[in-house]
DNA sequence: TATTAAGATTACTTTTCGTAACTAATGTAT
DNA sequence: ATACATTAGTTACGAAAAGTAATCTTAATA
């Protein structure tokens, strides 16, 4: 039925998956506490929550417990993880050039 | 609320749209009608069909129709998709090295 | 014991999916 | 002319997933 490679397949699902394209450009800027994402991105702590036990499954996202006061919890990427820092460039150079502003402006219509 | 930029959360979460990298990925082989993709894909035709829709919208496919017998559409990728095509070879090259064969064995499992 | 941070859980609403049946346009066979 | 193929979708609708906000849990202080 169909003719994909399955490694590609799977690694495409797994980007499409809402929301980890944009936590993972958020943790290429360095390791986030979990508050921090929740703040920076347009989700819900839920969800959050679900992404990064999902990419962390994957082994493309650490955990890193600090036992402070209070406890402090930091995400940064595995090397797996780094390693789709040129899927995350070539989307922002590609956005720069190919989205128009009035695109962005007509969110709410239709 | 949210640091992002407003180009890049939007080329982030359309090319999140779920089977959108996957349709992408076919369109970069070249032509492609209906049927093919139907065929070729893992999703159904209504969901195909929303898909092109959008992209048709988004600017990144193009619709042909060819008045033969049987009626051919074709679509292809307008500039602004084939642009795209950095990302999914990263996403290819990414999938060849990080993606393991258990992971896929391991589809079904959980 | 009251507070604080991280994040899990719960209860509930809204969106999106997937299947299968249906429509439309056009050419062919009878 | 009428009935049937073929391609390319569309519609309807129940099932599944995603979304939110508010409420728990845990552990270490002050």
């Amino acid at each position: 039925m169909n003719q994909l490679c399955p490694r590609f397949e799977k690694a495409m699902v797994l980007l499409s998956t809402r929301w980890v394209g944009l936590i993972l450009f958020e943790l290429l800027k360095g390791a986030k506490r979990f508050s921090e994402m929740e703040a920076d991105l347009p989700i819900s702590g839920r969800l959050l929550s679900d992404r990064l036990k999902l990419l962390e499954k994957e082994g493309i996202v650490e955990r890193n417990i600090y036992s402070e006061f209070p406890v402090r919890i930091e995400y940064t990427l595995s090397e797996k993880g780094k390693a789709l820092e040129p899927v995350i460039k070539d989307i922002q150079r590609w956005a720069e050039e190919y989205i128009s502003a009035e695109e962005i402006a007509s969110k709410e219509e239709e």
